[in-house]
RNA sequence: GGAGAGGUGGCCGAGUUGGCUGAAGGCGGCUGCCUGCUAAGCAGUUGUACGGGUUUAAUGCUUGUACCCCGGGUUCGAAUCCCGGCCUCUCCGCCA
């Protein structure tokens, strides 16, 4: 959420930052609603006011024995007013509230400006893409040949989407997870969670999925809780309506959860294997930062997420969105993609993004130095998400009679150096 | 799912015949005094949000309103009374 107290100050900046971001806001009407609103807050107050002090000298007149019913009956009509005032003052409040949570956060002066992924900047390029004296499978043929992944009863159970990861194919996805989650805590200092895989309305609202985009998660209507898409939304609100202690910033954590999302509207896209489905696991990095760090931290976690894949020695490419392609929440956001073979296309793994304090006002997630109370800034990143990784990882190791080598630093925890049938 | 108990400031904990309680008391925190250092002691201070006025380079000062789980209601006036909801705990049932 974006603070009213700078649109009202410097309506132009924000405008021109949700051009870029291609938002046309409704910015007049915000600081209109906005003005009326504190007007009649004001008028409000005083006759608030007015009731507070007569209010004593009703209890004192009584006290004496004294009469008191014509300042009653001037404060019964007082009271219907301040009534009045507060309905109207709560009609203001909520349209003011629906288009703050509406709008998206502006993008850093830093990201690159355009209106779609074609104006995206590729920043560096990581690791030769492997030459193959054979003619390679792709992922779907690998993890059927070799019997890690059965979608036909994944399909069966749940629906297209949803795989079944099967044997050594479901060792794997363990091993992966696993190793990922041992660099950070151990390597990258993060604190490891285990998360709710549902969350309530508020926090989906703080990490920016609803009010929009409800409809991108599964929702189970009798509770009231969507299925988290991300550990971004649980992680998160770990610290909401907090105030935190500078002194305990930054705060990192890392977690594993299910992710699951409906991708209503992309039928027909990437729908083979395991490039989009409905359920799949990542491993999150959270972290809550003092305002002055986020963007030296957005650097770490872009760091923290490719350490994994230069370790599983995969090539990738980090790309950095431009401003049109931003999700609404972020104000700058890195993608990391990695090389598949089989396709020839970057497939993005991992979306590293700074919110500044965006999700943190919607949260009411806030720290406290030397006596005075700000926002702190959020970021996350994925380190990294496992389907496609799994994809490029397959495609990447294959080897000419179809058995899969195991990349080294997965072999202690996937327990053997090669997959073969 | 059934029965009961409860939700007060950073924490503990008073306050439920409605008014003088933003909220006693204690702990913790901060400031000053004291002290060779530490501890103890003494004095003061200590919530958040949104406004108004004044002021500064940053800041500060001052004033108002709201907030005792959330939302309604009764009343001139509610932490205190009434209704609805949420959450926590205990017991029973069910269950991985």
């Amino acid at each position: 959420m974006l603070d009213i107290k700078r649109i009202r100050t410097n309506p132009d900046e924000t405008i021109n930052g949700l051009k870029n971001k291609g938002v046309d806001a409704e910015i007049d009407n915000i600081l209109e609603i906005d003005k009326k609103l504190r007007q009649l807050e004001n008028e409000t107050d005083e006759l608030k006011h007015r009731r507070n002090v007569v209010s004593k000298e009703i209890s004192l007149k009584k006290k004496n024995k004294k009469d008191a019913s014509k300042s009653i009956s001037d404060m019964q009509k007082v009271a219907k007013t301040i009534k009045v005032n507060d309905n109207e003052i709560q009609k203001y409040k909520n349209s003011l509230n629906e288009l703050l949570f509406n709008t998206p956060n502006i993008p850093h002066r830093s990201a690159p400006i355009g209106t779609s992924e074609k104006n995206n900047v590729v920043v560096r390029e990581i690791g030769k893409k492997n030459e193959f004296n054979f003619s390679i499978k792709d992922h779907i043929e690998l993890a059927e040949n070799n019997s890690l992944i059965d979608f036909e009863r994944g399909a069966k159970i749940a629906g297209s989407g949803f795989p079944l990861y099967t044997g050594e194919g479901a060792k794997l996805e363990r091993a992966i997870i696993n190793y990922m989650l041992d660099v950070h805590t151990t390597e990258h200092g993060y604190k490891e969670i285990l998360p709710p895989f549902m969350a309530n309305i508020k926090s989906t609202t703080t990490t920016g999925q609803l009010p929009k985009f409800g409809d991108d998660m599964y929702f189970i209507n009798e509770d009231e809780l969507y299925l988290v898409p991300t550990a971004e939304v649980p992680v998160t609100n770990i610290h909401q309506e907090e105030i935190l202690d500078v002194k305990d910033l930054p705060i990192k954590y890392t977690a594993y959860s299910g992710c699951f999302r409906r991708e209503a509207g992309s039928y027909g896209k990437d729908t083979r294997g395991l490039q989009r489905i409905h359920q799949f696991n990542k491993v999150e990095l959270v972290q809550f930062v003092h305002p002055d760090k986020s963007y030296e931290v957005l650097e770490e976690i872009v760091n923290n997420a490719e350490t994994i894949l230069k370790n599983l020695k995969l090539p990738y490419r980090v790309i950095e969105l431009c401003t049109g392609d931003l999700s609404f929440a972020s104000s700058k956001c890195y993608d990391i993609e990695l090389w598949s073979p089989a396709t020839e296309k970057w497939l993005e793994v991992s979306s590293c993004s700074n919110f500044e304090d965006f999700q943190a006002r919607r949260g009411g997630i806030k720290f406290r130095e030397n006596n005075k109370v700000n926002f702190a800034h959020t970021l996350n990143g994925s380190g990294v998400a496992t389907p496609r990784l799994m994809i490029t990882l397959l495609e990447n190791y294959q080897r000419k009679d179809g058995s899969i080598e195991i990349p080294e630093v997965l072999v202690p925890y996937f327990g053997k150096k090669e997959i073969r049938k």
